[in-house]
Order: C-alpha cells, then sequence, then structure tokens
DNA sequence: TGTACATCAGTGAACGCGCGTTCACTGATGTAC
DNA sequence: TGTACATCAGTGAACGCGCGTTCACTGATGTAC
C-alpha cells in the first residue's frame, strides 16, 4: 500500500490542486476531506499524511488558486507588448467572457472568495494571504494599463472593482438575460472610461 | 407555554427579521436553526411551528432582506428631489461607506449574497428571488440617475457592477489600508464617469 | 546485486460533534356553552 | 360573565446524518548490510 517517494509527492500536489478548484467552485466549508480525496481518487484518511489539518491546507490552496487570477492579467500584458489599450482590453475581454463566468474553478480568485473572506474573523490568517493576492492582482492590472501616474493605482482599483462586481453578479444571475448584460455592460464602461 | 396568536405574529416575524440579518452576515449555509431561535431568545424546536423547513424559510428571509438594499436608493432619491446628480452622490456615499461596509447584516443583499447565489444550483427557487432583488436594484439606480436614455440601463448596470465589487473587496481586505482605497476609487469614479 | 528488515502512504472503521428534523409533553390561550 | 374543555406555541430529548479527525492495519517502498 505504501506510495513511492515520486508518488507521494504527486498526491500533495494533487490535493492541493484539487482543493484551489474546488474552493473557487464551492467555497471552504463545503469542501469536505471526504469530497476532496475523492475526487483524486483516494480516501479521506490518507489526507492527514500530507497535512496536519483542513486548517492547514487552506492557506496552500489559496495561493495555489490565485496563482490562475494574475495569471490571466500576465497573459494579456504578455500577447500585447508595449500596447497597453490592447493588453487592457484583451483583459477585460477574457474576465468578462461566459467562459470565465461559467467556470469559476479555474477562474479569478479574488472574485469566486470575495463574498468568503469577507464574512472571516479579523484574526484569520487566510486574509492575510487573500489581501496579498487581490494586492497582486491590483498591481498587475496597473502595470499593464500604461504609464504610471498619480492616478493609475486608483484607476486600478476601479477597474477590477467593477470586473469582480460584474462577474459575481453575473454568475448570481446566469441563466436570466440580466446575466449577460452585467459582463457587456462592464466590458464597455471599462474600456471607455480608461 | 402556548402563546397567543398576536405572539405568535410577532415571534414569526422575529425569525424572518432574524434570518434576513443573519444571512448576510454569516451566509445561508452558516445560520443553524439552533443559532437563529437563540437569536430571538427561543430553543430550536418552536422553528417547526412556523415553517415546515430551513428550505421553506430561505425565500422569506431573502426577500425581507432585499428590502434594506432598495431602501439605501429609495432614500437617496427622495432626499435629493428632481436632483440626479445629488441623489446618486448620496447614494454612492452611503453605499460605499464604511458604516455600510462594516455592517453586512443590515446593508444590501445584492452585494452580500452574490457569492452564495453564484454558486446555488440553477434550479434552486431562491436564484429567482434573487434574480428579482438585483433587477430592482438595477431600476431603482436607472430611475434616480436622471431622465431616461439609451444607455441610461447599461449605465446602472455598471455602476451596481462597480459598487458591488468595490463593497465586496473592501470587506474582504477590512483591517488593511487598501479596504478604503477601492471605497474611495470607486466613490470617485462612479460620480466622475456619471 | 540480493536479502532482511524498517518505514510509512494509504485504507476504512470508529470517535465525538453539530446539524435538520421529529415528537411526547406542558400549560397558557382560545372557544363553546 | 364564568366555567370546562380543546387547541396549539414552545420545550427539550432524541433520531440519523455527514463532518473532521484518529488509529490499527496492510503491504509496497526504501535502506542497511
Amino acid at each position: 500500500m505504501r506510495s513511492s517517494r515520486q508518488d507521494t509527492e504527486r498526491h500533495r500536489e494533487a490535493i492541493i490542486d484539487a482543493a484551489a478548484r474546488l474552493v473557487r467552485e464551492k467555497g471552504f466549508d463545503a469542501v469536505s476531506i471526504p469530497l476532496l480525496m475523492a475526487e483524486i481518487g483516494m480516501t479521506h484518511g490518507g489526507f492527514y499524511r500530507h497535512f496536519a489539518s483542513k486548517e492547514a491546507l487552506a492557506p496552500l490552496a489559496l495561493a495555489r488558486a490565485f496563482q490562475d487570477g494574475v495569471g490571466l492579467a500576465d497573459t494579456a500584458s504578455a500577447n500585447n507588448p508595449d500596447d497597453p489599450d490592447g493588453a487592457l482590453t484583451e483583459l477585460v475581454a477574457t474576465y468578462l467572457s461566459t467562459d470565465h463566468r461559467d467556470n469559476p474553478g479555474a477562474g479569478c480568485s479574488s472574485s469566486a472568495l470575495a463574498g468568503d473572506m469577507a464574512r472571516q474573523d479579523a484574526d484569520n490568517p487566510l486574509r492575510k494571504a487573500y489581501e496579498s493576492g487581490v494586492s497582486d492582482m491590483v498591481d498587475a492590472i496597473e502595470k499593464l494599463s500604461g504609464p504610471k501616474s498619480p492616478q493609475s493605482h486608483e484607476k486600478a482599483l476601479l477597474t477590477l472593482s467593477t470586473m469582480i462586481g460584474a462577474l459575481l453578479l453575473s454568475r448570481a444571475t446566469r441563466g436570466s438575460t440580466i446575466s449577460d448584460e452585467f459582463l457587456a455592460a462592464a466590458r464597455d464602461g471599462i474600456i471607455e472610461g480608461r
């Protein structure tokens, strides 16, 4: 029954990956250890060979989940070198796409977990990790939006707020006509107000 | 032990009021029947004299919770008759205040519950109730923003997206300096881009 | 390289816990006369 | 208006359930020689 060192490390990474996805889809509380382990084809007991507790996994899963969100901004930036307008337009199009709306598990953590983090106690260590993830997103947007100016930080905060609000509202109203309207209105508003 | 008809009705309303508040503070899943009943000074057993199940209470609590959000827009409108600029400025100031950030239980449901509704199944009847609550908010913002124009609906969708995104991010980063920055950036952005 | 033994990743039964819900019971309220 | 009785709002013990976590066990992997 014992796994090789290689397999053990693979399993550990698989747990973190699955948790990073499931946490965005269902929230921290709704991801049970039996569900998480079943997701990678194992039983719940083995979890504790890798992590001391569910609580100990959370910050690792959150950090992994944030990599996807910052990746969105980095990709848009890399695809449009020296073209801030193009880069921002691409980021906004990707971020406010029906694909991102319908696949929160692979998307931006700032949006998928904002509601959950808003309810955490002030002393919860997860908050610090979330905070720095959000700051990274703001920095990425500010950098990709062109030369630094006195207002560029405030503008990035505004852009992220609008993207996250529109994405969440669009997800929460999925299936209704207003869902697509939120995405379109935010896309237009961000690009025009740039 | 039996209560009078008057008291019974009062208790029923108290349960809905407490649920409307707690649901915004903690989310639907985290509001247990024992907790909810203790909140109004009773034990859990009596809950089932008023409601068939926890599920049956949810839509009533959601509807009650939405009254507060629409109230924000109505108050701003009533305080600034025939002055759309003033009304929008007041709504934005109230909505993006530290008071609203720190008291989700008495605030707008569209924001407090967006993350939870985004995760509900498509066939969950709560979604319809949430959807109509969000639509009411959009209509209220559109009406208070001045005369109807081809872009006024899209503008209201954009304004609500920005407000909700900024409020949620501000709540999720409470305690950090970036929390206030989100509120300020959204306030300025909405008023300038009006 | 082979062999003997120690290690430990993963299994699945079991624990205490809080949940949603049920139900026998209590006794004040409402009603019939 | 008084009295006798039926009603039913609220209590709290009890139910089955899934949770997070523990632990004795298994047997393949890793190591010492």
